[in-house]
DNA sequence: CGTTAACTTGAATTTTGTCAATGCCTGTGG
DNA sequence: CCACAGGCATTGACAAAATTCAAGTTAACG
C-alpha cells in the first residue's frame, strides 16, 4: 500500500553519512544511495497482481496509481509527486496498477531491505507512520468527495489540491499546472471527460477561473473555488443539517 | 486514522501476563486490562476536531466513521467492526466523527500510552503496520467502488463485504444481518436511501437475494451477486477495454 | 397495541453519461 | 524553425441513471 504524500512532504535530505547515520536521518535518505531511473511518459512501474519486491520514492514527476474494473473502467486512486513512496505494504503482490503521468524519475529499494532498515531505525518509523495516516485521511478526503461532491464541487476541489502541491509551505500557489490528461482527471474524481470539460468551462466563463493552454490555470477567484469546493465544516452548518436520529443517548 | 478493520481480524487473546508478555503479544491484548465501556445505538464516541485523547477498540457491536459538508451531506467512510481500532493517528485532533451503530462496547486507552506501547514492542509494530495497511487496501477498493460501479454493483459489493464480515475464516456467510438503516448504507455507498430500498427491491424481484426483516438477507444466487459486483480484474477484460495512450514506452 | 421512525414505491426532475462531430494543441519530422 | 498529423479537448444533442418530492406502507419499540 502507501502511496503517502499530501501535505507534510519533508525536503529530501541530501544524503549524508551512511544509512547508520542516526541524526537527521529522513524517510527519503533510505534511498539516497539507490541510482535514479527514469520511466517514460505512460510506462508502468508495476502492475496490479505483479509481485511486490520493490519499493520505489519518487524523485521527479508525477505517477498515477489505479485499478481497472472487469469490463475495463478505471478508476485511479491517487496521483503521486516527488517524495512520495510507491508500493510500500505487507502484501506479496501490488494491489493497484503504478504508471508515469509525466517523464519521472525514482530510486527503487528492495521491500524485505525497506521493512528491515524502517524496523531498525526508531526514527524513521514515526515518520513512515505519519505518511500512513495521512495518505489515510487523503483517501477518508475522497472518499468523501466521491460519495458526496457533485461535478463542480470535485473539480474545484481538485484544483485546490493542485494549488496546495505547487507551491512549498502551506499558502497556495494561484497558478496551477496541471500535468495530467483530462481522462487521468475524470477517472479520479469519478467523472467522464466531457462533465470534466464542461465544467471547467463554465469555471472560466464565470471568472473564477482562467487558462492559458490545457495544462496551465490560474485561480482568479479563491475564495468562490474555496466555497465550491465545499470543504467540510469545522463547526456550525449553513443550512439546516439533515436529521439523522433522535435516539442519541449518552453512554452508560 | 486507524479505524482498520477488514479481512485478516485475529481473535482477541484473552489478558495473560502483563503488557510486558512477548509471546502470544497481539494488538487486542493492548487494552485488555482496561475496562469495557458501553455505548447506546446512536451515541457519539467523538467528533471531528475534539482533541484526539483516546484509542479505542471495538469489541462488540457495530460503529461508523464519517464526516459532515457544511451544508449537512454525510459521508460514511467506514463501519468499524470487534476487533478494529479508532482513533489511531498521529494528529493531535480526530478527524471525522465515530458513532455507534449498534449498542457498542469497546475498551479505551490513551493515545499517548497507545503509541508507546506499539513503539516499545517489536511484536505489535508489524501488526499495527499491517492494519494500517489493510485498512488502506479498502479505502482503496471503497474509491473504485464510489469513483466507477452504478448503484447495483455497490449495493453488491456491500453485501459481501458483510456476507464476509459474517463469518469466521474466508468463505462468505448466505446469510447476512444488516445492523445498520438504509440511509447508514446510502451515506455510505454514496447514493439515497431510495435508490437503495429500489435496488434492493429488484434484487429480491429477480430471486438473487430474499429477505426475512429489514436487517436480514439472504443471497440466494452467489455468483451473480459476485457478477454484479464488478469485482476488480484478474486477467484478461471481457470486453475490449478502454485505451488509454499509445506512447507508452519502457523505461531506459 | 399504538406511535412513529424507517422503509418502499411512484412520478417528475436533474445531473451526468453517451454518442458524435468539430476544434485546437503539441510534439514529431521535414 | 515551421508545418502537419494525431491525440486530446471542447461542444452539442440526446439518453440514462440517480435524485428529489410526495405519498403510502411496514415494522420496531415503548
Amino acid at each position: 500500500m502507501l502511496s503517502a504524500s499530501n501535505l507534510p512532504r519533508q525536503t529530501m535530505s541530501t544524503s549524508h553519512a551512511a544509512a547508520a547515520a542516526e541524526s537527521t536521518l529522513s524517510l527519503g535518505s533510505v534511498f539516497s544511495d539507490k541510482p535514479i531511473e527514469q520511466f517514460a511518459a505512460g510506462s508502468p512501474l508495476f502492475w496490479e497482481g505483479d509481485k511486490a519486491k520493490h519499493v520505489f520514492e519518487v524523485v521527479e514527476g508525477v505517477l498515477r496509481i489505479f485499478k481497472i474494473l472487469s469490463d475495463g473502467r478505471r478508476a485511479i486512486t491517487g496521483f503521486l509527486y516527488p517524495g512520495d513512496l510507491v508500493g510500500v505494504s505487507m502484501r506479496d503482490l501490488y494491489l493497484y496498477n503504478a504508471e508515469a503521468v509525466t517523464p519521472v524519475k525514482v530510486r527503487r529499494f528492495a521491500s524485505v531491505a525497506f521493512q528491515e532498515a524502517i524496523n531498525l531505525s526508531p526514527e524513521l518509523r514515526p515518520q513512515l507512520f505519519a505518511k500512513l495516516c495521512d495518505e489515510m485521511a487523503s483517501a477518508q478526503d475522497q472518499m468523501v468527495l466521491l460519495s458526496r461532491k457533485n461535478a463542480e464541487e470535485r473539480i474545484c476541489s481538485f484544483l485546490l489540491m493542485l494549488a496546495k502541491r505547487m507551491s512549498r509551505d502551506n499558502n497556495l500557489s494561484m497558478n496551477i499546472e496541471i500535468p495530467m490528461t483530462r481522462l487521468d482527471m475524470a477517472d479520479y474524481l469519478g467523472l467522464t471527460i466531457e462533465t470534466v470539460s464542461r465544467t471547467i468551462t463554465s469555471l472560466i466563463g464565470r471568472g473564477i477561473i482562467t487558462q492559458s493552454g490545457r495544462h496551465d490555470i490560474s485561480i482568479k477567484k479563491l475564495d468562490t473555488i474555496l466555497r465550491l469546493a465545499g470543504h467540510v465544516e469545522a463547526d456550525e452548518p449553513k443550512s439546516a443539517p439533515r436529521e439523522y436520529s433522535r435516539q442519541a443517548v449518552w453512554p452508560t
